[in-house]
DNA sequence: AATGAATGAGCCTTCATTCAT
DNA sequence: GATGAATGAAGGCTCATTCAT
């Protein structure tokens, strides 16, 4: 009423506090209230802008994706015509400050991974979309790095595993120690041995 | 309705179907009804035999851990004293057998992942538990195959990144499509190549 | 809590209620709340018994058919094998009886006639279950009243005249007046009368 | 969209769409926005024009006895001073084809109907201030069939069986099936049955 | 004259939990 | 040890209405 509050649309509010609320609670564990009441928006904003919680939680997926991608490019910001080993470090990199950063971005990754392995059943598509690309990316890169020789299935299953590393580092900020214990690793540090891992594991299958 | 039914106590019947329901509809989209009326039991008798439905969910996440390990042995059949490269297989496989199962265990799986991104803050006691002595393992495991000049941050990165790889596994059968295309690719045939490529990057970074 | 209440379980007391506030209010007027309330239940108490308002509306429509029937027995208590004409004074006569009611029954009648008009759909069903048998009978008698020689189609359309003449009288109090008048009519002479002009029509017509 | 549509100034087309809605899903089941929605305009447009649903309710109500009156005049084309069997005649066919007509007129007789068993307390005024000088016309048709000798409260209760016998006939189509079987009937049939019956029965009753 | 974003009261339904038996 | 009727808090959603433009 009497604070400022932010100049954003209501839709916008909506669509940010939908995010966090739903990153924070999951789909069931959301509600409706607590995110208009996030907005500063009517109980029926929702219902009014979105038409209902799922769709809402569709929009407030699709940005999360767009604000993750902006904040990390892809790339990693690591040029088309690099070597694939240095691209290949550029994606790594993203993934993981990705999947680790402590704000928006990492509450959308820990909510597309409890997605991927428990889906609701509500992005698969969105999910799909996104993801296919990247995936196609990443095969061509592995690709690259390993030569004609390697058969296909193997493509697949490295690409795979590369995700898997980087997306496994999702966990809670309390979860951390129990997972890393006491020595101190930063992020730096972990996209470094991932990819050194992961490079020297191919050029070993190479051989 | 008049048949005698499996003969297990109502309190065993609850644990098992607790442990369905959970998995597949996560904590808060069980519902415990639904867990009654699965194990053929009154409405009442989960808080009678449980107290609540959080008491329950856990007792049913340590059940379902039990269930998991005893279908699948941690080192997966490999001998204490075989070769380290064989042990790590043997964990490997367990691991991913475990990931990719297709009944229960598969479910409970899903359910770990999404419990490690997305903490419901019920079971991190009894995971933190369950885990962290496998995890000391790996990491012995992981130092016996890299030898002593290797660091520490490495070596935690390395078992966490084996950790991921497996647990990343982790996908509802319709989603596997999406992530492995038309490629037919076994189980085996991911646990030979997750091996050789973990073990073919940790000689590499040693050389 | 302290008043003595109807000693009469939850259920039935739901039912009764639901067919007056129904009856007062028509399907989407009417509440659950109000419902509840006037049968001093608990608000999930539909819930527990019927599954929803849907279900209790079926129900309290088929009680409130039985309630009806049993109060205005169909063959106005003329036995089976008296004359045609009277026993067709006795079909009026209880059809005339059981819609200007000015209890229950009169609300359910007064139901019926607008669920006829204007289905909700939800049911028809139940009503043409109901309603068949009764037409049949009536189809049966106008037949043997008038011979014959009379086309089929003409017996249709007296028989549902007849209908139409008795359910025609639903009227709330309130709107009797505007109908009917200063002339003080009661139930009686409607039916004398109602019945002398059908049977003299059918005399009549075969001349 | 773009098209310039129907000339019709808004509260007109607001107007149209009411009696619509209005007749398909009773004053309850009627949303504003639906109304709004099929006239093109705005949603705020019915508080704009009418002030509140209930007074655009009102309107429409008027609206369509208009229409209805307009499209089959009460005495059904039968000129003043033609003999009473004949004026009988062609305000039975004026009111019967009112009812059974399969557009908005239909729609408006159902509506009625339903109004006059269930009144929603929103249009009696309107609906006595119509039906009153028809009821009187119809009086006066009856008692010079009849003669002197005929009761006052017989001529009523006839009167008020015509009116029954016709208005009764207002059916949803998919509902006729139910009450006219298999045997074909058209509204001639129905119309110079009717109205046979009634004569007849008068004419009986005289004697 | 008309718009569309926004509001808030109220409704149906779900669900974990309790209580008397 | 077990039951099932009953409860109440809370959630998502609808909808007539209002307000600033």
């Amino acid at each position: 009423m009497s604070e400022p509050k932010s100049k954003q649309p209501t839709k916008q509010r909506l669509l940010q506090a939908a995010c966090e609320v739903f990153a924070e609670n999951g789909y069931r564990g959301a509600t409706v209230a607590e995110i208009c009441k996030r907005a500063e928006a009517n109980i029926a904003a929702v219902n009014y802008h979105f038409g209902d919680k799922e769709r809402l939680y569709i929009a407030a997926w699709r940005r999360a994706l767009d604000v993750a991608i902006e904040k990390y490019p892809l790339d990693g910001g690591v040029p088309h015509d690099a070597p694939p080993e240095e691209r290949l470090h550029g994606r790594i990199e993203s993934l993981i400050r990705k999947t680790m950063d402590e704000g928006e971005v990492g509450h959308m990754m820990r909510f597309l991974v409890a997605e991927i392995s428990m889906p609701s059943g509500k992005v698969l598509e969105a999910l799909t979309e996104t993801v296919q690309p990247l995936r196609r990316t990443m095969l061509e890169l592995v690709r690259e790095l390993a030569g004609e020789e390697m058969s296909d299935q193997d493509v697949v299953i490295i690409s795979t595993s590369i995700y898997n590393i980087c997306s496994g580092l999702v966990l809670r900020p309390e979860m951390r120690k129990n997972f890393f214990g006491k020595v101190g690793i930063d992020q730096d540090m972990i996209i470094d041995t991932a990819t050194r891992l992961v490079l020297g594991g191919i050029k070993e299958m190479c051989k």
